[in-house]
DNA sequence: GTAGATGCAAAGTATTTGCGACAAG
DNA sequence: CTTGTCGCAAATACTTTGCATCTAC
């Protein structure tokens, strides 16, 4: 099983306070991808004194000690989302907003081909794909 | 050969104005990918009475009629570049921010063929490899 | 001549920060 | 205890917009 949000604080020596295990549990449970305002207004309905300056201080942080991940998809506000073992990227639907999470290993290899031929050392990536539903 | 932002202009009925102008030869002739201020600053040399709302109204317009696209690097400001024929994706050296343009059309294909596992279209997409120089 | 473009300053968003009070380890 | 966190409000960064004036076609 995979570590909670709380766990993963621990292991990494991140101070617990009461707000941070609400805004990880808030995002250990959200299985979208949720922007600052959405995760703002979750976690305000289980304590409403929390400020949204702590929300955005704990993303960070969670960003930095890699927890999370953000997300700045085209022309939208940066998204968060846990990271997990496995890594996926995105498929949008432009009409609806859905987002659809893929994983395609050869896409991944190409990528490392590329990096290497310029002679570089592929650190990180981002694939996001933009499409309209096919009518059947 | 390419056409001027200028001529695509014309072409695409946008009026002419002498500060689009400006703007359109200054993109033009950038081999890199501004942001708006130092897109700003370039266009400023040549005109100093140009505001910085013009620049933004402009990259704006220019980029709803299809010819610039606009970039979101992590962590940076939109940047700006010219859409010629060649379509290219991004790898971004972390260390200097250099920029490296590439195409690989076997990434481009698979790309394609994800969307369409999932009952999707291709409309767009962006790839953006982030690495570090490998000493040699 | 007229619709649309510009410059300016003010208003919007999204995000960060200084500071005194407070709480986790 | 002490260091780091919180809430608040003010500050910052980027981008858009209302309005009166001006200009391309």
């Amino acid at each position: 099983m995979q570590d909670s949000i709380e766990q993963k604080c621990i292991k990494k020596g991140v101070k617990l306070t009461d707000q941070r295990k609400i805004i990880a549990k808030v995002m250990s449970e959200a299985h979208d991808h949720p922007d600052v305002d959405e995760l703002y207004k979750r976690v305000s309905s289980i304590d409403p004194k929390i400020s949204i300056a702590t929300v955005y201080r704990t993303v960070k942080l969670f960003e930095e000690v890699g927890i999370l991940t953000k997300h700045e998809f085209k022309g939208s506000k940066a998204r968060y989302e846990e990271i997990n073992e496995g890594h996926h990227d995105h498929l949008i639907d432009l009409k609806s907003g859905e987002i659809i999470e893929f994983v395609d290993y050869e896409i991944e290899k190409l990528q490392k081909k590329v990096a290497d031929k310029y002679g570089y050392t592929l650190v990180d990536h981002k694939l996001e794909l933009y499409g309209v539903k096919k009518k059947s």
